[in-house]
DNA sequence: AAGCGAAGCAACCGCGAACCG
DNA sequence: GCGGTTCGCGGTTGCTTCGCT
């Protein structure tokens, strides 16, 4: 069965893909008369199109202005975040990152992005962790058991020299997050586009703490979550043990051990970065780690002796990101390594 | 080498917003 | 204010390429 002949097909109109002489009349008319009144365009130019096809052709495909080639880190993670605040503003998004188009990021967040994400764990909707316990507990056990480029003698370690595993980190980091707040309604206004892209920054920048307790509180209220805090916790504690552990950057990042309720003393876990194949960084998540714990002189009342903390330094400029790389969990997704951050190695 | 499915991407479609008389 | 027209956006489709068997 012939589908019918469309409006466009009646009037003779061409539809499909375009051809290097079509698009060699688009551009020479633009370039002499410029675009806009895309309804006369065609036949002025003298294409068989419809005003529509000429205007998606030259806004997608033939603007000179188009950068092509695969999306840098930068622009993968700038999308990642606008997303998380705008949703599918597709040209809202593309505004922040020129010469790529809606069209073009639309294809990239629903070919590479968002599989990666669900990948991960990660709603790509709502950008909050979308597994339940005994998923995670599973990606952890075959990460530990199936892994067949690291061989990890311990789930939450590298190679037993104090390295984080990193994807396991990222992926409890996600696991354990609190869920953003939700997203301000959309808006087409620039100004407030901005403003929430820069709120969504100062967020992603801002320093999230998660107070580790003990076992029965922890138990008591989220039961399925016990077992991730523990066992942070005691790996955590075995590596900061003293004459162990290596400390940088303690001075490059946002001043983490101020907080209420301190003096904390805090260090960052140092940052050991493998490579993959490709030369690429793989990025160990020990850089987006602090851990605290309560020095002699803090109160009681404020924090108990047996507690420590947590701290995720979750994001930062795209500066401090490059510099220190602390962003292994979006590289990572970006670049098509496995949840345990193997895959190239 | 051929067949097949998956992935990637250009292009289309429908709808709503913006514009204009 | 209203109706028609144009434009732009987001979702979807379908063709091409790639990779695996």
């Amino acid at each position: 069965m012939t589908k019918p002949a469309s409006d466009d097909q009646k009037n003779g109109l061409k539809k499909g893909p375009w051809t290097p002489e079509e698009d060699q009349k688009l551009i020479d008319y633009i370039h002499e008369h410029g675009h806009g009144k895309w309804r006369t365009l065609p036949k002025n130019a003298g294409l068989k199109r419809c005003g529509k096809s000429c205007r998606l052709r030259w806004t997608n495909y033939l603007r000179p202005d188009i950068k092509r080639g695969r999306f840098s880190f930068g622009e993968e993670e700038t999308i990642i975040q606008l997303h998380s605040v705008l949703g599918n503003k597709w040209s809202t998004i593309a505004a922040s990152l020129p010469g790529r188009t809606d069209n073009e990021i639309k294809n990239y967040w629903n070919t590479h992005i968002k599989k990666k994400l669900l990948k991960m764990g990660i709603d790509p909707v709502t950008h909050t962790p979308c597994l339940d316990f005994q998923q995670l507990s599973s990606i952890l056990n075959s990460s530990l058991h199936n892994s067949p480029h690291v061989n990890y003698p311990d789930p939450l370690y590298g190679m037993g020299n104090n390295t984080l595993n990193p994807s396991l980190l990222s992926l409890l980091t996600a696991f354990l997050s609190p869920p953003p707040p939700p997203p301000p309604p959309p808006s087409q206004n620039p100004d407030a586009v901005n403003q929430s892209f820069q709120q969504s920054q100062q967020l992603n920048n801002s320093i999230q703490t998660f107070p580790l307790q003990d076992n029965q509180s922890c138990a008591a209220s989220q039961p399925l979550r016990l077992e991730p805090h523990q066992l942070m916790k005691a790996k955590l504690d075995q590596m900061i043990s003293p004459g162990t552990a290596n400390f940088s950057y303690q001075n490059s990042l946002p001043n983490v051990g101020q907080q209420e309720g301190g003096p904390y003393s805090t260090s960052l876990v140092e940052n050991q970065i493998a490579h993959n194949k490709r030369g690429e960084p793989n990025f160990n998540l020990g850089s987006l780690i602090s851990y605290s714990t309560p020095s002699s002189s803090a109160s009681p009342s404020t924090l108990n002796s047996s507690a420590s903390s947590i701290t995720f330094v979750n994001g930062a400029t795209e500066e401090e990101r490059d510099t220190y790389c602390s962003n292994m969990l979006v590289y990572n997704i970006s670049n098509g390594l496995n949840i345990d951050g193997s895959g190239l190695l």
